[in-house]
RNA sequence: GCGCCUGUAGCUCAACGGAUAGAGCAUCUGACUACGGAUCAGAAGGUUGGGGGUUCGAAUCCCUCCAGGCGCGCCA
């Protein structure tokens, strides 16, 4: 008996109550079911009789009083009490509360999965940083998270395509061209070029490749600066990405959309529509109707596509692609999209609600309680290399991950490379590794689980809490996916860590010296071996690793 | 001026409109001659920035004010 059923069994007793006349309310879809904060409410609670009291015409207490015995009377169900002004308290048999424990091992790797998001067709986009220069702070939490995000809401059935859009045309990748050729040729960067010491870098990368190149004509060094110049920071950027855990499915070029001539098509189809205008010998989209605080220009007063264009045609082209939802991952500095963004999918007469955009805050590093400023590449930006250099894949994807994209995050060095209770990755991962320890010895004392355990015996308080915590996953998993919030996965693995080292704490699990393994060993073995697979799973959606011994 | 985000314990942060707002750190007091003490138990710590409102019930929703961050280009 987990949430889920019982929600479902709260619902049946709902209807059973109308059918018989006791109450007359439509029978909600969705039943709340809580986990109280004191054990003394049971091992689960639910408002629902103070929620539809109101449509009932009855008290709360009233509605309550009708549900409680149809539901005391349901299998695996000890008791139902009624409550202050209405709750119903509702605790388990410590059988059928047991019996997830089983089941979370028949499920294996597929436990907490459900299918909220069955059948949606997801592009995922995130990072998309220029390939101007190296990935810093704000595009390592995008990919953190952008990552995770993607397996959570895979593990609710969507099919989840993972997009890096590459802004690998106009003038920004000009003056990245120009600053690698300066860089070259020995002179100053340019005014509005690139700095940092991976510029040098890249143009004597370059010129290696290309001997002589800095000694050509202005527009055909140019030419060769920008074109090699561009894949060494593609390559760059994918294999940083690479080493963080985070690939993609589809590298998507905006270069290929004026190429393919999608953006003319998608400029034309606005005017045809009357959603362009033109002012000012510019073409203007009309966003304003959209929801969008001014009119945007699509084509400048000069013929060339501004910036939005070519969003535009990106837009179309998921669509034809056959995403029915497109997500865009975008710093803070890009809030302004939002609307720009459902503006033009509702220019082109589509649903609104097919663009979704998730807005992060800003990211800084610091040690010793002062932000880091500098890195040693890029200058005055902190890189996703120093970044990984400084505390690790794993403590940094964690790290990025655990807290909501919403808040502003300052990562203290100090605290994510200590390895002690305050670091939550350790925390976590330690008690992987506790468990990994466990079946080890267990193995070495020749005991086997068997195929079936008593879940009666998990019967202490200890034993219990950490059975409600397996059992809430699944629901941490459907709020974290359905509210696209992934640090929901992290903190309740914090959760059920502490959870699984209280246990551990208060109940021997392996037999003291030569004592034979009894079924409260086999039970408890089964419990662990239930929260191994349940952190296992957690810490695999966030791409951090669980390890077998630290 | 307008828009978005944030404001919760000394610090860093949680909390799908539900009961007495929770963790970790820091502080104080405890627990190792056996499964990993990288752990656990206990104490103390709060007008959830202020003020209104909606609700049986508000940190959560609405209004307003205050404070901080980020934006408001024919840049990308």
């Amino acid at each position: 008996m987990n949430p889920a059923q019982l929600a479902d069994a709260v619902r049946a007793a709902l209807s059973a109550a109308v059918t018989d006349g006791d109450l007359t309310v439509p029978v909600p879809d969705e039943v709340t079911i809580d986990r109280p904060r004191s054990r003394e409410h049971g091992d689960y609670a639910t408002p629902v009789a103070l929620q539809l009291a109101k449509r009932a015409g009855l008290p709360p207490r009233k509605v309550a009083e009708v549900l409680a015995p149809r539901l005391a009377g349901i299998d695996g169900i000890a008791s139902v009490d009624v409550a202050g002004p209405g709750f119903l308290n509702i605790r388990l048999e410590t059988a059928a509360a047991g019996a997830l424990v089983g089941q979370i091992l028949t499920a294996g790797a597929a436990y907490g999965t459900g299918t909220a998001l069955a059948g949606r067709s997801v592009n995922l986009e995130f990072v998309s940083a220029n390939p101007t220069g190296p990935l810093h702070l704000g595009h390592a939490r995008w990919a953190a998270v952008g990552d995770a995000l993607g397996r959570v809401m895979g593990t609710q059935g969507a099919a989840v395509t993972r997009e890096y859009y590459f802004n690998d045309a106009g003038v920004q990748i000009d003056r990245f061209a120009s600053s690698l050729l300066a860089a070259a040729r020995g002179q100053q960067v340019p005014e509005d070029g690139y700095g940092g010491a991976y510029i040098a870098d890249i143009a004597a990368r370059v010129l290696a490749d290309h001997p002589g190149a800095e000694a050509l004509p202005d527009e055909q060094a140019l030419q060769v600066f920008r074109s090699a110049g561009v894949q060494l920071m593609f390559d760059e950027i994918k294999a940083t990405l690479h080493t963080f855990r985070t690939d993609f499915d589809v590298y998507f070029h905006e270069d290929s959309l004026h190429s393919s001539g999608k953006v003319a098509a998608a400029v034309q189809r606005l005017k045809d529509s009357g959603h362009l205008y033109a002012k000012d010998g510019a073409w203007w989209l009309r966003s304003t109707e959209y929801g969008d605080d001014k009119d945007r220009v699509v084509i400048k007063s000069d013929g060339n596509p501004a910036y939005i264009a070519a969003d535009l045609a990106y837009f179309l082209d998921k669509r034809g692609r056959g995403f029915d939802l497109c997500i865009y991952m975008l710093g803070a500095d890009h809030h302004g999209y939002i609307a720009r963004l459902k503006a033009a999918a509702a220019a082109f007469g589509d649903d609104p609600d097919s663009v979704e955009v998730l807005i992060g805050q800003l990211v800084n590093l610091v040690a010793g309680g002062e932000p880091v400023r500098m890195s040693k590449r890029a200058g005055t930006v902190v890189t996703l290399d120093d970044l990984i250099e400084a505390l690790g894949v794993d403590a940094a994807r964690y790290a990025l991950i655990r807290y909501s994209v919403d808040t502003t995050l300052d990562l203290d060095i100090d605290v994510w490379t200590r390895q002690t209770n305050d670091n939550p990755v350790f925390y976590v991962q330690y008690a992987h590794a506790r468990l990994a320890s466990l079946d080890r010895h267990a193995a070495d004392l020749g005991i086997d689980i068997g195929d079936r355990y008593d879940p009666a015996l998990l019967s202490t308080p200890r034993e219990s809490e950490l059975i409600a915590l397996l059992a809430a996953y699944p629901g941490v998993l459907a709020a974290a996916a359905e509210l696209r919030e992934p640090h929901r996965v992290a903190r309740y693995l914090e959760d059920l860590a502490a959870g699984y080292h209280k246990f551990y704490d208060s109940v021997r699990v392996l037999p003291m010296g030569s004592e034979p393994a009894g079924p409260d060993t086999i039970a408890r073995l089964w419990l662990c071996r239930a929260t191994r697979q349940v952190l296992s799973n957690g810490l695999g959606l966030l791409g951090v690793a669980a390890p077998e011994r630290m």
